[in-house]
DNA sequence: AAAAGCGTTGTAAACGCTTACTTTTTGGAG
DNA sequence: CTCCAAAAAGTAAGCGTTTACAACGCTTTT
């Protein structure tokens, strides 16, 4: 039980009438209790706390010695709002639905998201930043409310692809500095983040031409209308295109970025009884888990009767038989570059691009017909080559 | 730009001396600037915005389109520091370090974790909360500084499990409410949500004893000192020892949690040339990945020659060859539990008990040597149960 | 018709901290 | 010693809300 708020030492009884005070108990001390029992005013337990401008050494001693006895933490909120610097960066991100069905969460692009937000949280807190999640359904059920209210309480907002529409966008960064994720072009009202898809399905293209002479190319996609899948089907067609092979409308397979998803849709495919082609790029590893899956229980030997590859690698594909040949890209560095351009604009440090891609990298292994590499994927991680940013 | 502050209007002169003012250009506006377009107080600006007492429908919707011209959004910091309430629920995780290997992050007990973080932040979003995370290193960097700095900014915290000691946690929930997760035993001072780690490896040990007859069984554990690594391991022995069969310490693997600590256990295991035993229990899926590969690489069959089993049932498992027969938990109801007992705690709706159980499910899959089931994950998916939630 | 009651609205004091501005100390130079 | 600039410490005004309390009609009661 102590003092608080605004006394002035006076002996510790309450019957002068100057400025107000009051007995709490069991709450938290503030700096006025800290600046009582050091015997300083308020303001210097503030410059003690912020190592600010000048306080005398035997003074700040004396402050801090004040704060450890109370347990003094300071209020961030309170520092938030008079100095209007939070220490907090938001990150919105696409939450499927949970009502009934739990299992909807456990799948659904689950690893990557995940990834990045680790990234994104690891980097912050370097960075002296806290993460604030903010899922958004597709059915956005209070439409950008919630995200307007976090206007107040984060310095700066990541957002991820597909959760909202450029114009929203634009209405947020006029609040508050926006960093766009793994969009698939440029954001006019904000820096924007992504990985270098077209890079990739290039030389996914190029290797299956090139050193697999395949004629016939088939393509799984992801969630319909996300532009990380858009993006690589283009590229893949348009390599494709260029190297003078065909992927015909019939092979190309429609998923969501799910194993179950790939599954199904290569069951259908097979049940259509038409030839297939000699590959099928699937958009992300969990869908070509799920088109070999369907293929195996087909008959059909992977790579022996068809190709398949993946991206993102995921790490436990890399068990898998086949080992999945797949694009690498590092979800845990796109949420550290994101967040580095979001704290390089909150410090004014201004961004020498408004836009940042992140290469990628293919990843041969037996799952397009290529020989098998190692013995032991325990030792590849070993070896495992981080991509290093580039700009463009 | 527009007046804001304190003003009182006075016909947008700024001569008289009363209140002060000053103009801003920029900025978001503020309750006074709603109050002064809707002609009344800012309390009653307060009072529509929070539709708590009477405020005349005319009167309100006259402050409501002021709201909507100017595009007020309320400060969410400024309201808790006045109100107390944040609507932020801190969610504290293991985070590995990140420092020069980014596969770190992307694998170690990735997938569970966030899978409970997913499940927490939907359920806060029901509950009107945003979830912060706060990622906690193995060699705590700034010891417990950082938590004690969100103390003022959130209302509540969870803690998964080894994170901190029990001390710290006894620290903390003195000045916050603290919901402890998947920790081995009772928290006295938090209130505690975990899984049933015992009923599922008695249930799991049960199985391979009364149905396939095992007698001498071996276990890969998970992280060191990893609370569920030793209560799985712990009943486990326990089980085995009432059904009569045996576990030797050489059949004891230590792992870490990944698929690449258990490929690496396993291989140490068979370099040492001695006898198998019949069955590999393993501390979670990944794990069991890992050992799965190191038997197929030595040769050896699962289930023909050894069997294997997880723990956790995560997706892609459902598509190893063979299927994987595990101990099913959901992550995501952890998350949620957790965040229903953190938030009933604010709301001061008395906990009926101060710890949460949640049940677990053995699903039988082959690689404990059972016949195969079902032709197709994706169908299985439609089937899945979804456990209950039970309490002690 | 004055008093009382009630529903609305306004006033102003917190909430805990930062910081511009002011006052007091400090310690050298003269 | 005195004076003065620089350093240190103090005062008080916000930051944008909420909310206790006061004030103001208006209707109802007597």
């Amino acid at each position: 039980m102590y003092f608080v708020s605004g006394y002035r030492d006076n002996g510790g009884l309450s019957l002068l009438g100057g400025t107000e005070r009051k007995y709490v108990v069991d709450s938290q001390p503030t700096i006025y209790d800290v600046a009582h029992r050091a015997g300083v005013s308020i303001a210097t337990v503030s410059r003690a706390l912020n190592s600010l401008s000048s306080v005398r050494p035997a003074t700040r001693d004396k402050v801090l010695a004040a704060m450890r006895e109370l347990e003094f933490v300071p209020n961030s909120v309170a520092r938030g709002l008079s100095s209007g610097k939070h220490w907090i960066l938001g990150l919105v991100f696409m939450q499927t639905a949970v009502d009934n069905n739990v299992l909807a969460v456990e799948e659904a692009s689950l690893l990557y998201t995940d990834i990045v937000i680790r990234g994104a949280e690891a980097r912050a807190a370097a960075h002296g930043y806290s993460l604030l999640l903010c899922g958004a359904g597709e059915n956005h059920p209070a439409g950008m409310t919630p995200l307007l209210n976090l206007t107040g309480t984060v310095d700066g907002l990541i957002v991820l692809d597909r959760v909202m529409t450029e114009d929203d966008v634009a209405d947020l960064s006029r609040r508050i500095p926006v960093v766009l994720l793994a969009g698939a072009g440029d954001s006019s009202s904000a820096i924007t983040v992504r990985v270098d898809n077209e890079q990739a399905m290039r030389s996914l293209a190029r290797h299956l031409i090139d050193v697999h002479q395949v004629k016939r190319m088939g393509f799984v996609s992801g969630h319909q209308g996300s532009p990380d899948s858009v993006a690589r089907e283009d590229s893949f067609k348009a390599t494709i295109a260029e190297g003078g092979a065909t992927l015909a409308d019939i092979d190309i397979l429609k998923s969501d970025w799910t194993s179950a998803g790939g599954e199904s849709a290569m069951r259908a495919r097979l049940a259509m009884g038409e030839p297939l082609p000699e590959v099928f790029a699937c958009a992300n590893d969990q869908t070509a888990v799920g088109v070999i899956y369907a293929l195996h229980a087909a008959g059909l030997r992977v790579p022996e009767d068809v190709l398949v590859t993946g991206f993102d690698d995921i790490t436990l594909t890399r068990y898998f038989k086949p080992p999945l040949t797949t694009i690498r890209q590092s979800g845990s560095l796109l949420g550290e570059v994101a967040v580095d351009a979001l704290v390089a604009t909150l410090d004014n440090s201004e961004l020498a691009q408004r836009t940042v891609v992140l290469p990628t990298e293919l990843v041969v292994r037996e799952s397009c017909g290529c020989a098998p590499e190692s013995e032991s994927p325990a030792e590849m991680f070993k070896m495992t080559s981080i991509p290093t940013m580039a700009v463009n």
